[in-house]
This record gives structure tokens, C-alpha cells and sequence, in this order.
DNA sequence: TCTGGGGTCCTAGGACCC
DNA sequence: TCTGGGGTCCTAGGACCC
């Protein structure tokens, strides 16, 4: 639609491929500094510099290194929030962007902290900020000022107590390396909604192929699968369900997938379809086998992921998903 | 600020167990 | 079969984040 309305737009695909890339060359830069670094997200990391004393002069020295070391090799810019919690360097690192860091010194950062506006604490999305302004809530300070039975009436137990320590500058949480992923799902919004269940279950298929080559390369199984449905009116649905024996195939993944798609009783067509794994489990643990589980499907699913990891998730497909492509 | 993909965490109710 | 408290697990939906 934008194309049509603007002929002259030009129109730059995603190359995820390449962000992972780049994202491996940045955090192996941050672990050149220090061990203890805990991913965000591809481009987003909490580094623990307390033991750099020996070798720099501040944090702040740490991070405008790091800012050098990233743009020479990688020539990409970066910015660097230095403060005493993760939330306050989170804080820091916003106000940083897009090229530069900046330091919230532990003397007056609770000056600092609460002029900031309710929004920039973590969490507060609209619907929180809705529950907060009914209080006559509008700045961190504001929250500081809240008994905190107030805020865990108005927003809940875990919400209320979260809210009340940020706004007090309490935030002990540790910068924690080697999180592990607690889910692992693929999801697609079709172009053309998805209508009839032969179409839907050959987008599951798809799904469940893709799904197991991610766990498979993670060496991870999964003990629940879920199944996500949005319809045309975004009215969005999930079903799941939670097995003994943890499941990486794509043939377990797509007869749950199926099963748990018989349940929704689609009432709509198709616009988003999603299928993922969760209660993970490392691979290689002893697992139950299915009643139809046999050793000569585990080999065939282990040569059909051999063959996408060396020629790409497009060179191998099952042939119902070409039936119509003559 | 009209909706992509991949995640995390929380809540509430129900099943089930001791 | 009922009563009571406490705990875990599962499910579905929602808020939020990058």
C-alpha cells in the first residue's frame, strides 16, 4: 500500500542474518573487557566493571573504551550508560544515544531519578501508566512519595513492590551472564489471512520445521508447545499444552500443533500464525520416547537439520508444501 | 503510534497432593 | 464425604521490552 501511494519509496529488507553477526563482534568486544556480561537483546548488554580497578581508571574509562574499541573495529557507534544499578545505567544509556555516554554519580541520583517522568522506569507501559495516573501519579518522585501499599493495591503484588523499590533507587539485581532461554518460538503475519484448515496446517508445518531447527541447533527440547492464533479483528488466542517426554522434532511439534489447532476451532481466518516450545530442557537428557518415536525418524530429522545448517532453511521442504507449485 | 517477530514476567483460576 | 491450610503445576491472557 505505501508503495503504491509513494512510487519512489525505496524499500530496505531486514538482513537478520547479518545483526546476528555484528551482534557476536560486539559482545565478543564486551567480553574482552570483562566475563560478567548479560545479553539484553542483539544489540544490548549489562557489563559488571567492578573488577577493572587494576586496569582502568573508573567505569567511565571502561565505557569510553569500549565505545573506542567498537567504533575502530566494527565502525559502528555505541553508547554507554554508567551508573551504580542496572536500572540507573539503563537510565544513563537512554540519555546517551545515539553516540556518547553519560554517568549517573551515586551522590544526587536521587535528584536525578525522581524529576524523571513515571514512563521511564521499566514496566511502565500505558496500561500501568493508566493505574498510576488514577493516583495522581506523573513522576518517579511521585511513586517515591506512594506508600507502597497504595502501589501494590493499584498495580499487584509483583508490579507494586518492583515499582516502589526502583522509585526509592533500590535495585539489587546482579548483572547475570549465561541466562539461558526460557522459550523458543516462530511466529508469521501473512500477507493474505490464512483461510480453511489445509492452508493453516501447512503454515503449522512450515512452523514446525522451522521451530525444530532452532532447538535442535540450541541442543534444546521442550516439555510445553504453544499455539498462537490471531484473527483479521486481532483477537488473539493461544492454546498449549504440557507433555512428559520434552519434544525437538518437527513430526511431535506438528501432530501437538494439530491437536492444540483442533481445540481452538478456528472461527475466523488466519492472520497470524505462531508455534513455540517452552519448559526447556537440555537436548541431550534422557527423554521419554513417544509410542511412534523410532530410531529411524530421529536419523531423518537429524539429516533434514544437517542439510538446512549447511545449504540454508529453504533446501530441504516437505512435498506437501509444494503440491501447489506444479 | 494501527498492530512484525521474538522474547520475559505476572496473574488468576483450577487440578491435584499432603 | 466434609473441613482447612499450604504447596506445586498447568493454562490462558495480558503487559511490556527490544
Amino acid at each position: 500500500m505505501a508503495l503504491k501511494a509513494c512510487p519512489q519509496l525505496r524499500v530496505v529488507p531486514p538482513a537478520h542474518g547479518r545483526y546476528s553477526e555484528v551482534s557476536a563482534d560486539v559482545f565478543a568486544i564486551f567480553r574482552s573487557f570483562t566475563p560478567v556480561v548479560e545479553g539484553l537483546s542483539l544489540d544490548e548488554a549489562f557489563l559488571d566493571v567492578a573488577g577493572l580497578r587494576l586496569h582502568h581508571e573508573s567505569p567511565v574509562a571502561v565505557g569510553e573504551a569500549i565505545r573506542v574499541v567498537i567504533r575502530a573495529e566494527l565502525g559502528l557507534p555505541a553508547s554507554v550508560g554508567v551508573a551504580s544499578t542496572k536500572f540507573l545505567a539503563k537510565l544513563a544509556s537512554e540519555a546517551a544515544k545515539p553516540d556518547g555516554l553519560s554517568h549517573i554519580p551515586t551522590i544526587g541520583q536521587l535528584d536525578f531519578l525522581h524529576a524523571l517522568p513515571a514512563t521511564a522506569l521499566p514496566g511502565v507501559g500505558p496500561a500501568t501508566l493508566a493505574g498510576l495516573s488514577r493516583l495522581g501519579v506523573e513522576t518517579i518522585g511521585d511513586i517515591a512519595d506512594l506508600p507502597r501499599p497504595t502501589l501494590v493495591g493499584a498495580l499487584g503484588q509483583a508490579m507494586g513492590r518492583q515499582l516502589s523499590d526502583l522509585a526509592a533507587g533500590i535495585d539489587p539485581r546482579r548483572v547475570e551472564p549465561d541466562i539461558e532461554a526460557k522459550s523458543i518460538s516462530v511466529e508469521e503475519t501473512y500477507d493474505n489471512d490464512l483461510e480453511g484448515t489445509d492452508l493453516v496446517e501447512a503454515a503449522l508445518l512450515v512452523h514446525a520445521h522451522r521451530l525444530s531447527s532452532r532447538l535442535r541447533r540450541s541442543g534444546l527440547a521442550g516439555r510445553t508447545v504453544t499455539l498462537k492464533v490471531r484473527y483479521p479483528d486481532f483477537e488473539t488466542l493461544t492454546r498449549s499444552r504440557t507433555i512428559d517426554g520434552a519434544v525437538d522434532g518437527w513430526r511431535d511439534l506438528f501432530r501437538i500443533g494439530t491437536e492444540l489447532l483442533g481445540e481452538l476451532r478456528l472461527a475466523q481466518p488466519v492472520r497470524l500464525l505462531g508455534l513455540g516450545a517452552s519448559s526447556l530442557e537440555s537436548a541431550s537428557q534422557p527423554r521419554q520416547l513417544g509410542i511412534d518415536s523410532s530410531a529411524d525418524w530421529d536419523r531423518v530429522e537429524d539429516a533434514v537439520s544437517g542439510v538446512r545448517d549447511r545449504f540454508g532453511e529453504s533446501a530441504i521442504t516437505p512435498a506437501r508444501l509444494l503440491e501447489d507449485r506444479g
